[in-house]
DNA sequence: GTCTATATTTTGATAGAC
DNA sequence: GTCTATCAAAATATAGAC
């Protein structure tokens, strides 16, 4: 029990990587056990040698996902700096992981829909590191005066629903390339970035912090 | 092929309902044909006297949920007024819509997760209507001055995502309600529409624009 | 840990009488 | 237009040998 993160492609991990990709792709119901075995290049009974069932599996890999997300928004806090900054690195991190992890927009989405059917509390937890993260350097920045006060979850919606839509989107605006007179294929992942920021950073403006408009553009790379 | 709008329940028209239900609140895959037959207190066999298969029923549910969805929102436009007012309109349609066909968040989410691979032709043009209207908003304001100039899809994602997340989301927001020390199930949909106008407004506010600090709260009910 | 073969259930779809 | 009966094809899951 010792080293759990074994660098090696165990046939375990394999079948979550082929999993995450399946149920991403096609939802709990439209996943199918054998393809993820297929994928995985594992035989189908390894799977559940391995995992219970599919259910089984598919909580194993909302854990993992979700995971890998409140560890990104969690690193925004130590790196310190002012409210505006930490809010600035928080949507940073959530568009920048919706990018090392591609599953992460869809599987989200999904579950939403699914009103949550396959959430159980590991992943509950998971979910709440993340909001934990937007809570503290809003309150830090109420204090400071420099944000409004605002309910929590709104702006954590306001952020994180126009990033997934736009990752899970892709697909979609790829088929409808042509039927705009601007880009919708092309958009650059920085436009939303800044657009986000744009509108999270005005709505949360204080009416009675320094007026001197905070300077507009400015967003660290991770 | 007079009268379309018949406004008595007939089989096809109540399989249509009971599909609309079913394929939302499970998906395409997650639907059963059985169990669309059986809310709709119809023969299995009439459901494809009246439809090809599963996936033609499917396309028939889309067309009218985004059909009604372009209709709402065009509206707006005849209306008439300020850009700004009409934004503010045009937000609070699709809001409003969110509720009065309460299928429309779920199913749009699980088609952006599904790639749209259910989406053809007819659906695709209530999309662009969709659009059509946010369009000529931004247009319009953008020459009027009051608007700065911005990808229109970059908008339209900021203001769609978050009211059609906030929708979908009530089921998993029921079930986390205690979860956080601040309100997540009761929130209430004027916050969020509130919230929603005011950071696509400012997002969008042009720096040569009278700075009068456009009078914040101001939203009509429909 | 890995594989073959198979049991069991579900489900989309249709034939054909009325 | 409506219904009963039923088929054929998946798809989940397991038994049991190696």
């Amino acid at each position: 029990m010792a080293r759990q993160p074994k660098p090696v492609a165990t046939s375990r991990s394999r079948l979550l990587a082929a999993a995450a990709q399946e149920f991403a792709s096609r939802g709990f119901d439209g996943a199918k056990v054998d393809r993820i075995a297929a994928r995985a290049r594992v035989n189908k009974a390894m799977l559940y040698y391995h995992f219970t069932n599919k259910a089984a599996l598919y909580r194993e890999v909302l854990r993992s996902v979700f995971g890998g997300a409140a560890d990104a928004v969690s690193h925004v806090l130590q790196a310190g700096g002012t409210p505006e900054v930490q809010l600035r690195a928080f949507i940073n991190a959530v568009a920048t992981m919706a990018v090392n992890q591609p599953h992460f927009p869809t599987i989200w989405l999904r579950e939403m829909a699914e009103g949550g059917r396959h959430l159980d509390e590991p992943v509950v937890v998971e979910l709440r590191r993340v909001m934990q993260t937007l809570v503290r350097i809003l309150e830090c920045g109420r204090q400071a005066g420099v944000f409004r006060d605002v309910n929590p979850f709104v702006v954590q919606i306001g952020i994180v629903a126009p990033l997934l839509l736009f990752a899970a989107s892709a697909p979609v605006r790829e088929r409808l390339r042509d039927l705009a007179p601007f880009p919708i294929a092309d958009l650059s992942r920085d436009a939303v970035i800044d657009h986000v920021q744009a509108m999270t950073l005005a709505s949360l403006a204080s009416l009675t912090a320094a007026p001197g408009r905070a300077r507009p553009r400015r967003r660290d790379r991770s």
